[in-house]
DNA sequence: GCTATTTTAGATCATTTGATCTAAAAATAA
DNA sequence: TTATTTTTAGATCAAATGATCTAAAATAGC
């Protein structure tokens, strides 16, 4: 077990193979763009992460943590959920305004839903960690009276988690930054449940 | 200008191309699965078609036409614009749920969102036209007095789209008919503006 | 230094893919 | 019939694509 040295940074590379399935999803992006990508010749990428769908499967595992599951924690940490709500979608539209890709999990379940099990899973199992970190948001708001309690909670989820979506996905069309707060605020309001 | 009559029916035929684009997206959808689910051979498809970018437009565009722009010709038409709404929603819902596709103008504009200038526009057009049509229902409801005078309508519209957005999209890797109607009956809350 | 081991660079392979070509088939018009 | 036109069938082409191979390069342990 020795062997030449790696030129490079598997945490890095794995952010560049991100990026580039990020830029023009799975079967728009070919091996040689991610080696390119990478900075790593085909090769070495093979050697290193297996082939195009494991590599997909490892970026978009790596997404999900350094990204989906990081907001979530942020989420389960604040003191005010409510405000850490508002702070998630305030977030989540100015990164979609300056940042026009998307979310890279919601572009794969729209382009990949359905084309493979394990697939499928990871991108069924993102989606409900969303739901379920808004979820649980939602029921400490509710412990602190900011929620009626005759509210469905699950049903709230449901609500953050559709905003969330359309608000990713609309933004890779337009840059209508008053529509985006639009769905972000009737979202809110209905934890509320006023206007 | 006589010539050999052709074997197929062009509308058919571009039906059975919305058919291939849609179950598996533009880039994942290969000429000769166009060529087979069309019933043609690759050089009668040229023929007829162009090239397969022109052959999606050209699918994009009857989508649109004999789908969404249907379903907004029904607002458009209804006596009651809350209750056309509220059908339309339905509507979604059961189709969301019999076939997971989604909708081929929503999965184009995840997939293929500024790839292309006419295939922006086309796109961009089709998502206004859905949002135009859910204003016109709600002015329409507001001057009979089912929604607050001091409602923003273009936001209400806004709501509505991101809804159906969301439906269209989750469907794809959720089968939770609750889900789909928490989403949609938050959506025509936010219309009448109570809980 | 020598061997074993791993990575790298670049060529290369076998398919796939978008697209076209050729020739036969099937119609109309004269 | 004959000439003309359009479509069809299937082969075919050139490029792209996913993946692998070979040989050189670079390390650690002995």
């Amino acid at each position: 077990m020795a062997g030449r040295p790696r030129t490079f940074d598997s945490e890095t590379a794995l952010e560049a193979a991100i990026d580039c399935f990020w830029l023009n999803g799975y079967h728009a992006t070919t091996t040689r763009d991610l080696a390119a990508g990478m900075g790593m010749t085909g090769a070495s990428m093979y050697n290193a992460f297996g082939d195009k769908r494991a590599l997909f499967l490892a970026a978009l595992a790596r997404y999900l943590d350094r990204s989906t599951r990081r907001k979530i924690a942020a989420l389960d940490q604040a003191a005010d959920p409510v405000a850490a709500l508002r702070a998630f979608f305030d977030g989540a539209i100015a990164a979609s305004l300056a940042d026009r890709r998307g979310c890279l999990l919601i572009n794969s379940a729209v382009e990949l839903a359905r084309t493979d099990p394990d697939l499928d899973t990871e991108i069924r199992n993102g989606l409900q960690e969303i739901r379920d970190g808004f979820q649980r948001s939602i029921l400490k708001a509710r412990r602190m009276g900011r929620v009626a309690g005759s509210r469905d909670t699950a049903g709230l989820a449901n609500i953050l988690l559709a905003a969330i979506i359309s608000i990713r996905v609309l933004s890779r069309t337009s840059q209508d930054k008053k529509m985006l707060h639009d769905i972000a605020d009737a979202a809110l309001a209905d934890l509320r449940g006023t206007h």
